[in-house]
DNA sequence: AGCACGCCGACT
DNA sequence: GTCGGCGTGCTC
C-alpha cells in the first residue's frame, strides 16, 4: 500500500514522477504537509488528480492540514487511506524545475519536504490564501452610463468625474475620500475593474563608462545562453556591480527577469535604489524577511506573472517563481549568511548554481574575496573566472600595517601606536574606523579573587557586560541577569571586566578624545530600521569622528572621509578551532581595510595582533587576496578538509549528556561504508540553552559519495530508540561550529 | 510541529 | 478528591 516514494525515504527526481500522465480516477496522492515530517502521506483522490505543486487540504491526525501534492501512489489506493478534503489551486503553484529544485534540496540537505516547501514559499500561501494575480486592478467608467437618470451621492460623482478625466486608476492613486464610493458604482455598472496593463521598463543608460575589464566581463556574460557559473572576482572599488546591471540589462531588454541575491537584508536598500534609478521602479522589487507577509506575496505573484522583472533579495528569494527566468547574480558570494542557520540548512548560493542549472540559464557568482569553494571550483573549471583587478575609481586598497602588541602598554584593547595614529589621523582632520567583533563592554567578568568567569547558566561560556544596559548577557541563549553582588564561588565582590568590546571602545575613546565624536554600529545601539541609515548620515557630515563598529560596518557602506582603519584583534582568529576563521579574517580584513580611503585622500589600515610573525598576517600585509586564498587552499588540501573533501555533521543535543553521547554512538557504530566517521566531538559550544551538544563528523571524497552514504543511513538512524531521546540534525556542508 | 494520552505533585 | 506538569508517541 505504501508507495515507492515512501519506501525508501527517497525524493524521486520530479521529472519521473511528472512524466507520467494520470487519468484515472480514484488514486492514490503522495502529499508532503506543511510540518517537519520525513514521511510524505498518500491519500485517495476521487476526482480527476491535480498536478504535483498544487495545494491541497488534507485530513491530518484529528485536525486538517495544507500540503503540496508531490507524487502518485502506483498502487491502486488501498482501503485505509482517507480522502483529501479540497484541492486549492488550478494550477501548479511552481514550474517544474522550481519543484525539481525544492525535491533536491530536500534530498541533498536531508530535510523533510514539507518543511522545505514551507520554507520556499510566502507564509500566506502556506495557510491556504487563493493564488490571485497580485495586481490591484484598476477603475474605468463604463460609457455609456447605466442608468443615467439615478441620482449619485456626492462622493460618487465626484469619483465618476476624476475617472473621466485622468483616466483608469488603482484604489491607492483615488482620494481616501472617494475610495469608499467604489463598491456601489461597480454593483451597478457605473464602473468596471480591469487589468493594470503591464509596468515597462524604463532605462536609464548607465551614469560610468565601463572600463576595459568590466566590458570584457560583460560581454562573457552576455553571450551565456544555457547553463553556466561565472565567478566574477573583482577587487574592492573595481565596479562588480556595474557589471551585473549592464548583464541585466541586455536579459531585461529582451522581456526576461533576472534574480539578484545579497546576503543581508542591509543590503537590498542600496541596490534596490541603484537597480530602479536604471531600469524603472515599476519592474523592480525586493524580496526579504523584513517585509510584511502581504508585501511578500505580491512580489510573490508579480515574479511569478512576469510583471516584476528584477528582484533584489535574500535568501529565500531563491525560491520566487519566474515566468522567464535569464540570469542569477549572487553578490558577496563568499558571505557565511547565505547559508541558513535553522530549519532546513541551505546554502542559497549553492542551491542558486542548480536552480541555474535546472533552468538552463547563467548564474554569476561575485565577490572581492571569493570563498575558497568557488575559487577551487574555478581552478579545476568548473566556473569561468572572470577577474577584475582595475579600480573603477582611482583609489587603491589601503597599505596594511601590523601593529605588533605583545608587552605593550593596551588601554581598551588599544595599543598606543594605534591610539597614536588616531590623534594623527583626527588631527589632520580625518575620520578614523575601529573594527572589533565583539559587542558590550566586556566578553567576561572575572573574580579578581579566585578568578572564576561568571558563566552563563544554560551554556558553557561566560557572559558579556553590557555596562550601559547594566545586564550581564549570555550572547548564546539570551539568558540575561544584573550585575552580581559577589562572586559565585568565593563571594568577593571584586569582579573586574576582562577584555574589551565595542562599548568599552566608545568609553575609553570618548574619553580620550573629548570633543571628537564617537559614533558606534553594532546590535546593540542600531535596533530600529533607519537608525544605521541616520548615523551614517550623521558620519558623512562630520568632520574629524571615531566610527566603532562590528561585522555590521563591515558591508556596503562607504566612508570617504575615513582614512585610517583599526583592526583591534585578529588573534583569535588566527588560533580559532573552526577551520574557516581565517578565511574569514582575510575576508573580513579586506572588507574592512575597503572602507578607507575611498574619498580622495589615501587610508591605511592597521592590525593589532600578539603574533605579528605569523605567516597568513605576513600575506594580509600584502593585500593579495589570490595569494592568501592559494595558501588557505594548500592547507586545507593538506588537512584533508573542504573543497578537497565533502563533509556533513551528525549534531545532537539533549538535556541529558548520556543520551547524546549513545545516539552518537550508536549512529557511528551502524554507519555505512564509504563514509569516514570521527567522533563523536563536544561541539564548539559543548552547552547552549541547557542543552549538551556533540557531534560526529561525516566525510568523504565527493560530494556524491556522501550523498549516496547519508541517503540509506540517515531515514534509518530516525527509527531507532536512541533517535527519540535527542533531538538530531545533519548540517551537510556546515558553514559553522 | 500540534495534539493527544498518561502517570505523579499542590490546590478548590 | 481534581487541575496540570511535560515525557512519549502518532499523524495517510
Amino acid at each position: 500500500m505504501a508507495s515507492k516514494l515512501k519506501d525508501d525515504n527517497d525524493f524521486r527526481p520530479l521529472s519521473r514522477l511528472c512524466t507520467q500522465t494520470i487519468t484515472q480516477t480514484d488514486c492514490t496522492l503522495e502529499v508532503a504537509v506543511f510540518a517537519p515530517l520525513r514521511q510524505t502521506f498518500s491519500y485517495r483522490c476521487k476526482t480527476p488528480p491535480p498536478p504535483t505543486g498544487t495545494r491541497v487540504r488534507v485530513p491530518f491526525g484529528r485536525g486538517h492540514r495544507i500540503g503540496i501534492v508531490v507524487g502518485y501512489g502506483l498502487e491502486p489506493a488501498g482501503t485505509t487511506l482517507k480522502d483529501i478534503d479540497a484541492i486549492l489551486d488550478d494550477e501548479p503553484l511552481l514550474t517544474p524545475a522550481l519543484q525539481s529544485l525544492l525535491h533536491f534540496g530536500a534530498s541533498y540537505y536531508q530535510h523533510p519536504l514539507g518543511e522545505v516547501w514551507a520554507t520556499a514559499l510566502p507564509a500566506l500561501l502556506c495557510r491556504g490564501r487563493p493564488l490571485t494575480s497580485g495586481e490591484a486592478p484598476r477603475y474605468a467608467c463604463n460609457e455609456p452610463s447605466p442608468d443615467a437618470a439615478t441620482r449619485l451621492g456626492p462622493r460618487q460623482t465626484a469619483l465618476l468625474q476624476l475617472l473621466r478625466e485622468a483616466g483608469p486608476l488603482g484604489r491607492q492613486e483615488l482620494p481616501a475620500a472617494l475610495r469608499p464610493a467604489l463598491p456601489s458604482l461597480l454593483a451597478r455598472g457605473w464602473l468596471r475593474a480591469e487589468d493594470a496593463p503591464a509596468p515597462v521598463l524604463d532605462l536609464q543608460s548607465s551614469p560610468h563608462a565601463l572600463h576595459p575589464e568590466q566590458r570584457d566581463a560583460v560581454t562573457a556574460l552576455r553571450a551565456a545562453r544555457d547553463f553556466s557559473v561565472f565567478l566574477l572576482d573583482g577587487v574592492t572599488g573595481s565596479g562588480k556591480t556595474e557589471v551585473y546591471l549592464e548583464t541585466a540589462r541586455s536579459h531585461l531588454e529582451a522581456g526576461q527577469q533576472v534574480l539578484f541575491l545579497v546576503p543581508e537584508i542591509g543590503l537590498t536598500p542600496q541596490l534596490l535604489e541603484r537597480c530602479r534609478a536604471r531600469f524603472g521602479s515599476a519592474v523592480v522589487a525586493s524580496y526579504h524577511s523584513g517585509q510584511s507577509e502581504a508585501q511578500r506575496l505580491r512580489v510573490w505573484q508579480g515574479a511569478r506573472s512576469g510583471r516584476i522583472r528584477l528582484i533584489v533579495g535574500t535568501r529565500s528569494a531563491l525560491f520566487l517563481p519566474l515566468a522567464r527566468p535569464a540570469l542569477i547574480v549572487v553578490d558577496e558570494e563568499h558571505d557565511p549568511s547565505f547559508k541558513q542557520q535553522s530549519g532546513w540548512l541551505y546554502s542559497a548560493r549553492d542551491l542558486a548554481i542548480r536552480r541555474a542549472q535546472l533552468e538552463s540559464i547563467p548564474i554569476v557568482l561575485g565577490s572581492a574575496t571569493p570563498s575558497l569553494e568557488s575559487l577551487h571550483n574555478a581552478h579545476i573549471g568548473k566556473y569561468r573566472h572572470l577577474r577584475l583587478r582595475q579600480r573603477a575609481t582611482a583609489m587603491n586598497l589601503p597599505p596594511m600595517t601590523i601593529l605588533p602588541m605583545r608587552r605593550r602598554l593596551l588601554q581598551a584593547g588599544l595599543s598606543v601606536d594605534l591610539l597614536q595614529a588616531c590623534t594623527q589621523t583626527l588631527e589632520a582632520g580625518h575620520q578614523v574606523l575601529l573594527f572589533l567583533n565583539r559587542r558590550g563592554y566586556a566578553p567576561a567578568l572575572l573574580c579578581h579573587d579566585c578568578g572564576s568567569a561568571l558563566f552563563c547558566p544554560r551554556c558553557s561560556a561566560p557572559m558579556t557586560w553590557h555596562r550601559q544596559a547594566g545586564r550581564l548577557r549570555c550572547h548564546h541563549c539570551g539568558h540575561e541577569e544584573g550585575h552580581p553582588h559577589q562572586c559565585p564561588q568565593c563571594a568577593s565582590v571584586d569582579l573586574r571586566p576582562v577584555g574589551a568590546g565595542t562599548e568599552q571602545l566608545e568609553d575609553y575613546l570618548g574619553q580620550r578624545f573629548p570633543g571628537v565624536p564617537v559614533l558606534r554600529i553594532d546590535r546593540d545601539c542600531i535596533t530600529q530600521t533607519g537608525q544605521l541609515e541616520a548615523v551614517l548620515a550623521q558620519v558623512h557630515h562630520s568632520g574629524p569622528a571615531i566610527l566603532i563598529g562590528t561585522q555590521m560596518l563591515a558591508k556596503g557602506h562607504h566612508f570617504p572621509r575615513v582614512t585610517l582603519v583599526g583592526i583591534v584583534n585578529v588573534d583569535q582568529s588566527l588560533f580559532s578551532a573552526d577551520f574557516r576563521a581565517t578565511e574569514r579574517l582575510a575576508q573580513t580584513v579586506l572588507q574592512v581595510a575597503g572602507r578607507a580611503g575611498r574619498g580622495s585622500v589615501p587610508g591605511r589600515a592597521l592590525l593589532q595582533s600578539h603574533v605579528p610573525e605569523h605567516p597568513l598576517l605576513a600575506l594580509l600585509q600584502a593585500g593579495d587576496y589570490t595569494a592568501i586564498a592559494q595558501h588557505l587552499l594548500e592547507e586545507r588540501r593538506v588537512a584533508r578538509l573542504p573543497p578537497f573533501r565533502a563533509l556533513a555533521l551528525l549534531r545532537a543535543e539533549a538535556h541529558r549528556l548520556d543520551r547524546v553521547q549513545s545516539f552518537l554512538a550508536a549512529a557511528a557504530e551502524r554507519a555505512p561504508s564509504g563514509l569516514e566517521i570521527s567522533g563523536p566531538f563536544p561541539s564548539l559550544l559543548e552547552r547552549r540553552a541547557g542543552f549538551h551538544r556533540a557531534e560526529l563528523w561525516l566525510e568523504a571524497a565527493r560530494r556524491s559519495e556522501l550523498q549516496r552514504a547519508l541517503k540509506h543511513w540517515l531515514p534509518q538512524l530516525g527509527t531507532r530508540p536512541e533517535s527519540r531521546r535527542v533531538r538530531w540534525v545533519v548540517d551537510v556542508d556546515p558553514l559553522n561550529f
